[in-house]
RNA sequence: GCGGAUGUGGCGGAAUUGGUAGACGCGCCAGACUUAGGAUCUGGUGCCGCAAGGCGUGGGGGUUCGAGUCCCUUCAUCCGCACCA
């Protein structure tokens, strides 16, 4: 071979390794596994682009790494193939949602395979697969059929839950619910009083029909429906998680959305609340990442307190974190949502209440968010009573009390709470100081312009427990309300339950029919389910989901099938079990391929995830090791997230002369209405209603560092862009009128430099890379020009991995350079293969485990980008010593390996070996090539460097201080002072103090 | 407002444990080869200065023989959350 041919040597080897199935890998007990996955991708209509395989690189190198230091590797990859866009595809077009995904796929496919990515592709795994699907629908229906305990702290059987009510009634079950189900379920078939709390004994449990004992159930699955207030997209016709909602619009297409009270398959996560935070002490996550997860969960500790309401039988219940400050109470908010709004309102308040709740209703969450400084409220006319002091306190209901959090009502303690502080103040309610800090007095409330801040201090005006702590104040305070029944210790946390319904097509169909109007699961012999097909990808003329329009939507006995189907979080929350075993048609996974495998010893993947998917998976896999079925509570042991590699967008200085013409009343009105021009202006020109447009990448030439456009590409982006069909550079005289007009003096001949050749410059701006931006860098063109190895490499090169960083086809050459310099170790100009088996000398020895240590402790930390960069200087200085030995050479690409795949595996093989790279050892490091009898220590006076003297390495301390000391260069820098002190830190550095 | 992260040349970044700041690459400058250069090679390149030398890791202060690294303070940018009781 004449020149390095990265085509043909990346193609031969992409070749082999598929044919002799390289990459797949089995459970061996003979070597140490090691699981190293990526966060599967949904396959995008526009393919990859050079953002997507930052992670997938590096974690390909570090699978290859591992294989050779003796692991059994598992890197497998695959598709998050249900989604929106396929779905929408299919309303526009008509074209099955499968067919547009399968089609992705094979791009996806394509794409990743050019990479030379070693993955095990007998694994993959598609969400949209039945074959697949069939198991999370297996997972949804023990969901269904479990309960949590809170007793034994792990979900069991709902029918031994039945065993339980059949023989003792729920008094005892200490079981995780739906909170206050009891309030708001049908009385038809709920009969009981409302202040039995839902407590039901075996005999009146046996009494009920079984349509009342499945809603009673329903309290309980951790697969449950409900009535719940969702988000709702009208115009994607579904509901939407709140992770998939921003600012009340929907996070993708951006429709508006609203919120609704609807029937909604959830899951009970927040029964996991907290061992979800427990386990994120754990794992090895980036510390960012844990403290998401942990205030997403949030958990708060505090106390629950009953407030008499005046003239009722009813109990309100608040939580507080702080029950210390009982005492400065001074009234009451509910949310307006709350239930006994309506029953507690007097007569005379009733008009006013009603009307306020009434508008928060409809008012948008947005809205609301808006308004955060706008305080408003109204007074119920109800009072409740305090516990602690039997003071009588008013009810208000404000919008700044959430139903979701807590009780959805507050004790305000205006005097310790900025919230309640500007409520009382604006409402004229009273304010007490209970906390003080230690060496303050306290102060008139009157004078006050904030609340006071009683994290520490201690309390006054409270009754039993003035003089004491905070710390104190609230332990005595929870212990007095539970020795009288009028409060208890509890924990509050923020994490709510998963709506787990969508009404779209492309998910996958729920196991469940209808008999009687309550839902049942399907035997689980009749797995998978699969999806029907319909005429339409819409909603019914009557509003239900699409698949109510699956003709013959009902079980063999003719029951109606559930129509709503699973959402995104379905299929990815349980896909790396599946890798394990994925062709077992039996199970979900074996038994024998978890415990081999276990759990995921690096996963990879984007931020974007760190709320949604990463608890939902750790969820769903705390509910399978409760049921025994996976060996590990946590499944993805470290995890790093990859920054996101962002665009350059080249933005263009534009202005339509229609606009010119109509803001300053300007001649030359266009000549035909139909071809009003834009035209494109440097930079610096400006002009009244100048615009900024991106112009599209591809067509940009980068000169001396900067971006310009010229005639010829703009004719190009015309012919593939219509919308730019009405764009001229402006030449001198296009707006020399205008100039002159709008600014009154001449368009002089510095501002003329910028009309030559019809070039215009354009200004370079960061942001994400979206097609929309066009600012799309496509790995394909890159790895045509320069070969996947300088891709590989150089995507590492660009800095930390999980760094955000712009991307720059510029720096590139560098790395393309360096492979070209590596080729050259073995090939001279003409082609010749000039490898030599001399034996290597010191310097040669020394470069190479220099390198060795290197690229061993940089990939172990992940810092993939200096590693690079050793691999550089190792060809440099190689290159240097004119080094072409066979025995330094060969070790070399062993290590450049995992980095550079393709022509590691040629060089391997081009070397006389037998190919396959793969699994050879990594090469062993050794100290004695790199040890030194001298260092050159760096001298500094006063902390200054000023110059280096070489001196032994195991000289002592005292020699090297004379040394340095009798050195003709110190005694300039001495310069007749004093020498105070002479630090030496051996192999480090000396440093002189005068 | 709360929580987290990041600030180092013209640019991406390096400096792993308090010990030579700017590795490596891009870009730029000069030169060589060449019909040509957007190929290749050689040398240079933090800033100021002819030099000696001085100044330099967002700003200010501190600890230390010595600080990009530790402490205090402040500013800026980015990300996440947002009436969470």
């Amino acid at each position: 071979m004449v020149e390095y041919n990265h085509r043909e040597i990346e193609e031969k080897w992409q070749k082999f390794w598929a044919k002799n199935k390289t990459f797949k890998c089995e459970a061996d007990h003979s070597k140490p596994k090691y699981y190293v996955l990526d966060m599967f991708p949904y396959p995008s209509g526009t393919g990859l682009h050079v953002g997507h395989p930052l992670g997938y690189i590096a974690s390909d190198i570090y699978s290859r790494y591992k294989r050779l230091k003796g692991f059994n590797v598992l890197h497998p990859m695959g598709f998050d193939a249900h989604g929106l866009p396929a779905e929408q595809h299919a309303i526009d077009t008509g074209t099955h949602p499968s067919i547009t995904t399968d089609k992705n796929i094979k791009r996806y496919r394509e794409q990743l395979d050019r990479i030379g990515f070693s993955y095990d592709w007998d694994r993959e795994v598609r969400t949209s697969d039945p074959k697949y699907y069939k198991w999370t629908q297996w997972t949804f229906i023990q969901l269904f059929k479990h309960w949590y305990n809170k007793k034994t702290d792990k979900a069991e059987l709902i029918e031994d839950l039945v065993k339980e009510f059949e023989t003792k009634g729920n008094a005892e079950t200490d079981a995780v619910v739906t909170p206050y189900w009891y309030k708001s379920i049908n009385k038809n078939l709920f009969p009981f009083e409302e202040d039995r709390e839902g407590i039901f004994t075996a005999d009146e449990w046996k009494d009920m029909t079984e349509k009342q004992k499945q809603e009673m159930l329903m309290n309980y699955r951790l697969a449950y429906l409900s009535d719940t207030m969702v988000n709702w997209c009208s115009a994607l016709g579904t509901v939407l998680a709140n992770d998939e909602v921003k600012d009340c619009f929907s996070e993708r297409g951006g429709h508006p959305v609203e919120r609704k009270l609807m029937k909604q398959w959830s899951l009970r996560v927040s029964a996991y609340a907290q061992r979800l935070l427990d386990g994120l002490d754990k794992i090895d996550w980036f510390e960012s990442l844990k403290e998401m997860q942990r205030y997403w969960i949030g958990r708060s500790e505090g106390g629950a307190v009953f407030f008499i309401i005046k003239g009722f039988e009813d109990k309100l219940e608040v939580f507080t974190t702080r029950p210390d400050t009982l005492w400065g109470a001074t009234f009451m908010v509910l949310a307006p949502e709350h239930e006994l709004v309506e029953k507690i309102t007097t007569p005379d308040r009733k008009e006013a209440v009603m009307k306020y709740v009434e508008c928060a209703k409809n008012r948008s969450e947005r809205e609301r968010q808006a308004e955060t400084k706008k305080i408003t409220g109204e007074f119920t006319g109800a009072y409740g009573i305090n516990p602690v002091n039997g003071e009588k306190i008013p009810i208000w209901i404000a919008d700044y009390v959430l139903t979701g959090y807590g009780t959805g009502a507050i004790m305000a303690v205006p005097a310790h709470d900025s919230r309640d502080f500007a409520f009382a103040r604006h409402f004229n309610l009273p304010i007490i100081q209970v906390v003080v800090k230690e060496g303050e007095q306290p102060t008139d409330t009157q004078t006050w312009e904030d609340s006071y801040d009683s994290k520490e201090g201690k309390m006054i005006n409270s009754g039993f427990i003035n003089g004491l702590d905070v710390k104190d104040a609230i332990k005595s305070t929870i212990k007095y309300l539970e020795e009288n029944e009028l409060g208890y210790d509890t924990v509050n946390y923020r994490l709510r339950d998963a709506i787990f319904s969508r009404q779209r097509y492309w998910g996958e169909p729920f196991p469940i029919y209808y008999k009687d109007g309550m839902p049942y699961a399907l035997d689980e012999n009749k797995l998978p389910l699969e999806l029907p097909e319909v005429d339409k990808y819409l909603p019914t003329e009557t509003g239900e989901p699409p698949l109510a329009r699956a003709e013959n939507w009902v079980t063999e006995d003719g029951y109606p099938l559930e129509t709503n189907t699973m959402p995104g979080f379905a299929g990815s929350s349980g896909y790396y079990l599946r890798y394990m075993d994925s062709r077992n048609e039996k199970e979900y996974f074996s038994r024998e391929a978890n415990e081999y495998w276990r759990d995921i010893d690096l996963y990879l993947g984007g931020d974007e995830h760190a709320t949604g998917h990463l608890i939902y998976a750790r969820f769903w896999n705390m509910f399978l090791y409760d049921l025994g079925l996976v060996c590990e509570e946590e499944p993805f042991k470290k995890l790093i997230n990859q920054g996101k590699i962002q665009g350059i967008s080249n933005i263009a200085n534009v202005v339509n002369i229609e606009s010119v013409s109509h803001s300053i009343e300007l001649f030359r009105p266009p000549e035909d209405i139909n071809k009003i021009i834009t035209y494109i202006l440097p930079p610096e020109i400006s002009l009244p209603n100048c615009l900024s447009i991106r112009m599209p990448i591809e067509f940009i030439n980068f000169e001396n560092g900067k971006y310009f456009l010229t005639e010829s590409n703009l004719k190009k982006i015309k012919l593939k862009y219509p919308k730019y069909n009405n764009y001229e550079i402006a030449s001198h005289e296009d707006i020399e009128d205008t100039w002159k007009f709008f600014y009154n003096e001449p368009f002089d001949d510095y501002t003329k430099a910028y009309f030559i050749n019809k070039e215009v410059e354009l200004k370079p701006l960061v942001e994400k890379m979206s097609k929309t931006f066009y600012n799309v860098i496509n790995p394909d063109d890159l790895i045509e020009k320069y070969g996947a190895d300088t891709f590989r490499m150089y995507e590492m090169f660009l800095g930390p991995l999980e760094n955000h960083k712009p991307w720059d086809t510029k720096g590139i050459e560098g790395v393309y350079r360096f492979i070209k310099k590596l080729w050259r170790l073995f090939y001279d100009e003409k082609g010749k293969l000039i490898v030599i088996d001399d034996k290597p000398n010191e310097k040669e020895l020394k470069v190479l485990h220099q390198t060795i240590r290197k690229i061993q402790e940089d990939i172990e930390r992940f810092s993939f980008n200096t590693a690079v960069s050793q691999f550089m200087i190792c060809v440099n200085e190689l290159t240097d010593l004119k080094c072409h030995k066979k025995e330094i050479l060969e070790k070399l690409i062993v290590l450049l390996s995992p980095y550079a795949p393709h022509i590691a595996e040629e060089l391997w093989s081009v070397l006389g070996n037998e190919p396959g790279i793969s699994y050879v050892a990594f090469t062993e490091f050794n100290e004695e090539y790199i040890k030194e009898n001298t260092f050159e220590y760096p001298v500094s006076f006063n902390g200054k460097m000023r110059f280096k003297l070489e001196l032994p390495v195991d000289m002592s301390k005292d020699d090297i201080e004379k040394a340095v000391l009798a050195e003709e260069k110190s005694q300039k820098y001495i310069a007749g002072k004093q020498v105070r002190k002479v630090i030496v830190v051996p192999k480090k550095i000396i440093n002189v103090v005068v």
